[in-house]
DNA sequence: CCCGGTCGTCGAAGCGCTTCGACGACCGCT
DNA sequence: AGCGGTCGTCGAAGCGCTTCGACGACCGGG
């Protein structure tokens, strides 16, 4: 064990320890340290375990800043986060602390941005080399933020797809075979008559993309495998009314497919108070399990792998050149007590 | 309008713009655009002019890590928040947006830390310089990283109040102060016998402390306006036989207070099934507005203020010396159409 | 009119790290 | 034995900013 400097030089005298230190500590020069450290260079065994002993000895942690103006790299990403009231808040928390996991393994770290600052805020991170890219969540349709990012020349990765996908990158749950899924389902369990409970009418057509995309999904399967099938608007106060219109006027209908979290309680209440419930009318969700409603069989939308990959996505970015695209994620079925074979 | 060097050299060979190029273009020195920038020694009006001209003529922004090292501040703050499922998410990302909104408020931008990363997340970015400081939220009565803040030396703002306080800045709602002021509200409406439907029970006495402060107040306050109280723990699947019992049992009862988010609306839809839905019994929510349950009177959680207040006081740690102590929110009673005077 | 003080500005010295080029030492060839 | 080629290490030169001390210029008071 060689120390050849004394304890009493090791410790800085505001109490932090700088490369130098561990270098003096390890018997080597800072470079050699450094190099340990990014294994950009060869090093022989010896001396890389006694670099690693001397850093841990003193508890050496490289200084960020000093290391970004060096690397022109800061080992951070930003997130933005949506603010809009209709996000499913629960979900977007799900994707935010994913992007954080996923990041962490990647030795990054995570800059919060919130849907307020607006582009501005890119600009910010990416002009002050704050940030080596960006995670962008619920990307619209035509999105403001995405001929910005386009400009910026800053690495990113959008978690939604907009209209113009053209040299960026983006990931996002495949919702047209989401929609296509839940009809095959239904399907294969031989119902023959079924019906797509959406969102609110407004929002088809408007800026999310993954309503219209679902719906697309929905109406090509249904086409497909030759079933009957209606597609109904909804928002929560007009669940009893849709319910009640239904159960009246299509007899019948054994199966529903339901994208729409906040109807989807008010709606099973409803067919409840015309006796029926499932699995006697099959029911699919496509979305979040609401709470307090039991075991739907449904679509997860799969936040922790869209995190996930995105973050993967941006890392090969930042490493490499850009290689834009468009990943989709395949749906999965969860099943759960709400669907069964039609009755008769 | 002075121009002294040419456009061919104001713009650097990678696009970035450094500070030298900012005082080339506007004939100073860069030291002078430091401290136009930092505001730390006085410049002349005219130089001043000149210098911001500069900076949005070349779309100038300083280099974080540069300026981080240089400085010794980051200008970035961390934001640990939690992942335990029984806080409610919509309110936890209400507190991290009003965080990250007035950090920007304060020049600051926002890192997130999840607890996932426990004490270790908080020793790495406090040693390596990433942050300047750092927000902790919800924080339990025994916190495993109260002892390790202390330690570090990083200046900090809890959310929440752990059992030993001692040097540390703390922020939370006044929560015994909330309970009393639920019995207040009853009491002065004129009700003479009321009930505490609290959390459930093993939640008492073990970590957040604050479901024992409102009851502490709550039990305080019936005892100062002489009347009959009690207190009943509670989960949604309890809801519906507790709220029996009390209609069996309590024919006198007038009053509800409900601190339990998750069983207030099985314990509303109970009591209507005994025919008595408010404001016919009086019923003062303490948490957020419940989606679908209307209109309640309640004690908001001021997310918002706590996180706004939190950053302030941890500008102060970091700017200033360090002055520790509690600041506890004084609760406000939103009226909703929940409470009315008894009958009869 | 001279002198001490303030004001506005500049030059230079870092902040702590990475990275480039250089350079011995040692290897296996001819 | 001599030679090119790795391999492992070092020194030095920045990265782009802040900040300290210095220093003219200008002010008002004796």
């Amino acid at each position: 064990m060689r120390n050849i400097s004394s304890n009493r030089f090791d410790d800085g005298r505001d109490g932090t320890v700088r490369i130098s230190d561990v270098a003096r500590h390890a018997g080597v020069s800072p470079s050699t340290v450094s190099y340990v450290l990014s294994g950009k260079r060869s090093i022989s065994e010896t001396t890389r375990r006694r670099v690693l002993d001397s850093i841990d000895a003193l508890g050496y942690r490289p200084h960020a800043g000093a290391r970004s103006l060096a690397s022109r790299r800061s080992n951070v990403l930003a997130l933005v986060v949506p603010l809009r009231e209709d996000v499913h808040v629960p979900v977007a928390m799900r994707f935010a602390v994913s992007v954080v996991t996923a990041a962490r393994d990647h030795d990054h770290d995570v800059l919060l941005l919130t849907q307020g600052e607006g582009p501005a805020g890119l600009r910010r991170v990416a002009g002050s080399a704050l940030v080596d890219g960006v995670v962008v969540m619920d990307v619209e349709t035509d999105d403001a933020r995405v001929p910005v990012l386009r400009s910026l020349g800053l690495p990113s990765v959008l978690i939604g797809v907009p209209a113009d996908t053209g040299g960026l990158t983006c990931v996002d749950l495949d919702f047209a075979a989401a929609g296509s899924a839940c009809v095959d389902h239904l399907a294969d369990l031989g119902h023959r008559d079924i019906a797509f409970v959406g969102q609110p009418a407004s929002v088809y057509g408007r800026r999310t993309g993954f309503a219209e995309r679902t719906l697309a999904g929905f109406e090509s399967a249904a086409r497909r495998r030759g079933l009957r099938a209606t597609f109904h608007p909804c928002d929560p106060a007009g669940a009893g009314g849709l319910a009640s219109a239904l159960v009246r006027d299509r007899p019948g209908l054994t199966g529903l497919i339901v994208h729409n979290e906040a109807s989807l309680a008010p709606l099973l209440d409803a067919f409840a108070g015309h006796g029926r419930v499932p699995p006697e009318i099959s029911v699919v969700a496509l979305g979040p399990p609401p709470p307090g409603v039991p075991e739907l069989t449904r679509v997860e939308l799969p936040a922790e792998e869209l995190g996930a990959r995105a973050v993967s996505l941006l890392m090969d970015r930042i490493e490499g050149p850009e290689r834009p695209g468009v990943t989709l994620l395949e749906p999965r079925i969860v099943p759960g007590g709400s669907t069964a074979p039609p009755a008769g």
